[in-house]
DNA sequence: TATCGTTGCAACTATAATGATTACATCGAG
DNA sequence: CTCGATGTAATCATTATAGTTGCAACGATA
């Protein structure tokens, strides 16, 4: 299958920050706390801005939320930063030989069962809030 | 996150085959079903051999599966060949900065959350025996 | 209006995973 | 003993990711 790259984390992060912090985030400052290039925290936002996620200040500088807590998911921040060809985390082997009919066959099966087990990922994946998250977040950090 | 390598298409692929067909399969054989290179199968077979779900018989040849048809599941192959380093298909950006407060904890709570996630997806592939595969193979091949 | 911090983006590098291929030692049935 | 098949190392091309530098453009503000 295809394996989530990192940027998805750094997304959360970045929302994250943004919920929580009162100051103004800038990619300097989440930079900072993400511990890594100013340009990947911008291209990371830039993917949550398509997404309608999140906006931001230019000139002035500083990304904001630009929906609510509750209705932001971090299945909508993995649809915005996994930018899957198709959608699909998993990798078919194409090409199968035709002639043969279990390679005729077997991928529109396998396909089924796969999509399956995505959704079910997914589902779980809808039921996470930014909300939630912060507020646990809150919790473990005692207050900010 | 992490992506499937097609990897796991290819396994299921063979494991499908040596389940129906009725004649040795010799990774020449099943190369050509798949249409790829023998080395290829030999390595992904090697991988299925480890998790005791095929044993080979060396020297004459050809692959048998170690296991009943209702033993294996599409979980129990996906383990075989995803070698996720921690079993874990989501990365994680890691060295966020300790002195930031959200950055010292979002991993944690991230995590959680993402493990729920893989659990629930994991669980819908532990539901597809090789039985049920095979069955619906039959169904759109007519007959073997 | 001029300045200065910030964003947006292109270009480039390094690294790692994957898929494919060649080559060759080894195994074991006939 | 022979021959087909496996096991595995070495190599290569491709792709994705993460990181970095450089620079144009934006806009608040002084």
């Amino acid at each position: 299958m295809k394996k989530f790259s990192s940027r998805y984390s750094i997304a959360v992060h970045i929302l994250s920050l943004v919920a929580l912090s009162p100051t103004s985030c800038t990619s300097d400052f989440i930079a900072e706390s993400v511990n890594t290039n100013p340009v990947i925290i911008r291209r990371i936002i830039g993917m949550l801005k398509k997404a309608e996620l999140v906006h931001v200040r230019a000139g002035a500088g500083g990304t904001y939320l630009q929906k609510g807590l509750d209705e932001i998911t971090l299945l909508d921040v993995y649809r915005a930063v996994e930018v899957a060809d198709n959608g699909d985390i998993f990798n078919f082997h194409d090409e199968t030989n035709p002639k043969c009919p279990i390679g005729a066959n077997i991928e529109s099966v396998f396909r089924a069962k796969m999509l399956q087990a995505q959704s079910a990922m997914e589902h779980e994946l809808a039921q996470v809030t930014l909300r939630q998250l912060v507020s646990e977040l809150k919790e473990k950090t005692g207050s900010i």
